[in-house]
DNA sequence: CTCTAACGTTACAGACCGGTAACACCCTAG
DNA sequence: CTAGGGTGTTACCGGTCTGTAACGTTAGAG
């Protein structure tokens, strides 16, 4: 009856890895308490010694996803160190990789819709967290000696929202399928004023 | 105690106008049967005697969504008739009015993202009807003279719906108020080309 | 070994959900 | 006037949801 290793992580950890993975697969209105507890291999009462409601826990998920976005804006500086242009490129492609290994788009742009409550206090985690990526691709962007860099930046946002989006309406086969020929043609673009 | 001519509307029409009002604003899940038919100024038992399901309303409430969309198409033809690129013009304009005077994105989008599992009755109306707007965009701006009609359509589809989704996670600061400039500067350059 | 803190188990509260049954009513077509 | 279809009312079913209480168990630090 050991589970070995996944049985020497603490119950908070497992409990958010689970429900992190389930928020996204099935939506957050979607996934009950009971539901993330009995896949995480524990109880509910457990998880609310750790996580003051529901709402806190569906916090606490969507700062681990900025803490995984964070990490993969470390990983391009790593892997092009200095080179801005080929950083931006990186950020293409990363898009295109999470447009093809997965149907369920944002979990932050997901929560947003999902919580259609003004006053819900995740609204503001989400508002906060993504200003800070569009302005790590602003300066992404600057840095690569574009000129109008916010345009280029809020562009590209929104391509890559739109196209998490119309992947879970109308498929792969949509206009998603074109994102990076869109994207690659916007930076040429940007590049050539 | 009469409410005039509300009271003349079919009970029928006066749930599914409030069904999609109350979807809209506070989403799918976010609503019950009970809430609908006490706004709508009716009961359950009737809303049951005219919908199946709540899935059956809502999927008639998409398609109600999907034709005053087609019904915009129409006043495009109307007041630009023959005039392709004046109505692609429109189009980016009623785009624009659309972000700014609401925040609850696409009905559709929205949908799809709330009804998470694959086989929910609902997203396959939805494809259709997303795909119906997507080939009136194509046709639009093939027959305005564009030369990659496909990729410019489906640019500035992926550019509104990105906008709509930006405008729920970080308000109407953020990306999507550049949303004019960006597909203004899209269809000059196809033009271009 | 013992003490303690974390964890597990069971049961339950209270609310809400979608959906149905039975029955009373009203308005209109004939 | 009358028959009947559409509508309203009430009560209810079974299920699910978040969150809590009380108590038992385990494992590691000292």
């Amino acid at each position: 009856m050991t589970d070995g290793i996944v049985e020497r992580v603490r119950p908070r950890d497992r409990i958010l890895e689970t429900a992190r993975d389930m928020f996204h697969k099935h939506g957050i209105r979607g996934v009950g308490i009971d539901a993330i507890t009995e896949a995480a291999g524990t109880n509910k009462m457990t998880l609310y010694r750790h996580f003051e409601s529901k709402d806190d826990l569906i916090i606490e998920c969507l700062r681990a996803t900025a803490c995984s976005a964070n990490a993969m804006w470390e990983k391009f500086e790593a892997e092009h160190p200095g080179d801005k242009l080929a950083q931006l490129h990186a950020w293409v492609r990363m898009a295109a990789d999470c447009l093809m290994s997965d149907r369920r788009g944002c979990d932050m742009a997901n929560a947003a819709i999902e919580l259609s409550e003004t006053d819900h206090p995740a609204r503001q985690v989400i508002k906060e967290l993504k200003e800070a990526q569009r302005e790590r691709l602003v300066f992404l962007c600057r840095d690569a000696g574009i000129g109008q860099a916010e345009l280029l930046a809020d562009t590209l946002s929104l391509l890559l929202e739109g196209a998490r989006v119309s992947l879970q309406s109308v498929g792969s086969e949509g206009p998603s399928a074109q994102f990076v020929r869109m994207a690659e043609g916007l930076i040429t673009s940007f590049r050539a004023r």
